[in-house]
RNA sequence: GGCCCCGUCGUCCAGCGGUCAAGACACCGGGUUUUCAUCCCGGCAACCGGAGUUCGACUCUCCGCGGGGUCACCA
């Protein structure tokens, strides 16, 4: 279902970090840019000089293309219709902002910062929202630039389509005269994504939830402008995971790239993130991203918020990891060795990622899962100790079938089927339970409370080492 | 408080007047001749409430209730 190219825009201001409500937005538009074959715009809304973080907007840059979202206009690249930055825009600004002025639909506010707060408090007492407009002076001064500028609003009530909510309505209470042009001459995100939207010719404006009360003033712009509006796409909140509130960074909210550092696969970052909120009808789950590219549209997502389910994460990765390739796996886990690692070659690494691969949930969690193929562990008495099946079993006797194993081992040539074979033969000579005879040898190997099968992982470690290993528990024993 | 949005299993969600209300995550049980995991099978579990419209409502309308957003010289 393609339409005609979009210009779709992710536009953040850099004041931190991003966490997976924002990046869902920035997916979202990514979505119907690539889907339309149309463009992706990252501009960055740096208006806000008292909560900008320095750096943080290489940050931002830094996880969109950590995900794979790339623009294809934007601060660091340039573009058609740049500067992608707003505070290096003030001169447009203005120059919008004086034909306002010269319409008579905008003026300076007279009033100081104390006095409208005088007004906003009186109005709280009253149990009435704040409409500045009721105190709109009647022959404002002329603006000079030291004044905040604003907009002369026309209230009326208003409907509108919105491409994810439907139908919207909202009563002229919902109009009012705000700020254009902040004293210190940065324009506000309320009339500067305006301007730029539609000097960057976007098709869309896909926002979250906190803008909807603020659309009818944005309408009211747009005429007063003359202009043309976008697609509007209102997206509902992610929540965190306990609560109902909208996620935030106060309640937690992880960084996006503590995730990439975690070792998440971004295609799955991606999959999950698309699946809060929509879905395509069918009972598919695990989506590539070509497969988002072609399903996605607006109209399926869902109006209600989301609640951020940390172990639908989980399982989402491990389900990517799974289809990956060998190679590919390998390729990605680079950097999430455990340290033993450094020296081994890349057969045995490959050798290990094979048995491991099905248990990976994420990437971080190399180290606990494969540290034993790599170093020997020492040897733990409370492994077989407390061991549902060892405990109830004598030590000497444990002694005993563990030198027959060694014997039986000893012989083999430490290809898993051989070993296969032997292990299966040893257990009906003594006639234990594999429980018994083989977590016995699985703990003496490893050291570890969990590994991949028995016999493969035998015949990843090796004759010497596990020999060695067994050798040692031995005389543990 | 005004305005606006939302309301299906614990969670993510399917449903778009007639279904035994589906699937997935999580959880529980079983199987895949050891463990953990994968995989397979099975189980648990939901339409916020009340009216109305209709032969028939999870689906439509209204009223409640609950949750969220907003009412900044932040975005």
């Amino acid at each position: 279902m393609n339409n005609k190219p979009a210009r779709t825009r992710f536009a953040p201001s850099p004041t931190g970090y991003m966490h997976v409500g924002g990046v869902r937005t920035a997916l979202f538009a990514w979505l119907i840019a690539r889907q339309t074959g149309g463009q992706f715009i990252l501009r960055l809304e740096d208006t806000d000089k008292a909560r900008e973080v320095a750096g943080s907007g290489e940050h931002i840059m830094k996880s969109l293309r950590w995900l794979g979202l790339t623009w294809d206009e934007g601060p660091d690249i340039g573009g058609p219709h740049g500067p992608y930055k707003q505070s290096d825009r003030l001169g447009t600004y203005k120059e919008w902002a004086q034909k306002l002025v010269e319409k008579g639909r905008a003026y300076a506010d007279p009033y100081t910062p104390e006095e409208v707060q005088a007004f906003r408090e009186e109005a709280q007492k009253n149990k009435r929202p704040f409409l500045y407009r009721n105190h709109r002076p009647e022959h404002p001064p002329a603006w000079d630039g030291t004044k905040p500028l604003r907009f002369k609003s026309d209230p009326k009530p208003y409907d509108w389509h919105d491409a994810v909510m439907g139908d919207l309505h909202a009563g002229a209470e919902a109009i009012d005269d705000f700020i254009l042009i902040k004293s210190d001459g940065y324009p506000t995100y309320n009339f500067a994504h305006i301007i730029d939207d539609l000097l960057m010719e976007c098709t869309h404006v896909i926002r979250a939830q906190e803008f909807i009360a603020s659309v009818p003033n944005y309408l009211n712009l747009y005429e007063a402008l003359e202009i043309d509006r976008p697609v509007l796409a209102t997206l509902p909140h992610i929540l965190g995971p306990d609560g109902n509130k909208k996620l935030s960074k106060r309640d937690g909210a992880k960084d996006m790239l503590d995730y990439a550092h975690d070792g998440y696969l971004p295609e799955a970052m991606m999959n999950f993130l698309a699946s809060m909120g929509w879905n395509d009808g069918t009972e598919q789950e695990i989506f590539t991203a070509g497969e988002l590219i072609q399903k996605f549209s607006l109209e399926r997502v869902q109006k209600a918020g989301a609640r951020f389910d940390e172990q639908r994460l989980l399982w989402m990765d491990g389900a990517h990891i799974r289809t990956l390739s060998p190679d590919d796996l390998y390729k990605r886990s680079e950097g999430y060795w455990p340290d033993g690692a450094n020296g081994a070659g890349d057969d045995f690494k490959k050798q290990v990622l094979g048995l491991v691969q099905e248990r990976l949930k994420y990437l971080g969690e190399l180290p606990e899962l494969t540290d034993f193929f790599f170093r020997d562990l020492p040897v733990n008495p409370q492994l077989w100790q407390t061991h549902k099946q060892l405990k109830k079993v004598e030590q000497g006797e444990l002694k005993q079938l563990l030198e027959q194993a060694r014997t039986t081992i000893e012989q083999s040539d430490f290809t898993a089927g051989d070993l296969t074979d032997r292990l299966n033969n040893l257990l009906e000579a003594t006639g234990q339970k594999p429980a018994v005879l083989f977590s016995l040898i699985r703990i003496a190997t490893t050291q570890a409370p969990a590994s991949p099968g028995l016999a493969d992982t035998l015949a990843v470690l090796g004759k010497d080492t596990s020999l060695r290993r067994i050798d040692a528990m031995l005389s543990a024993l």
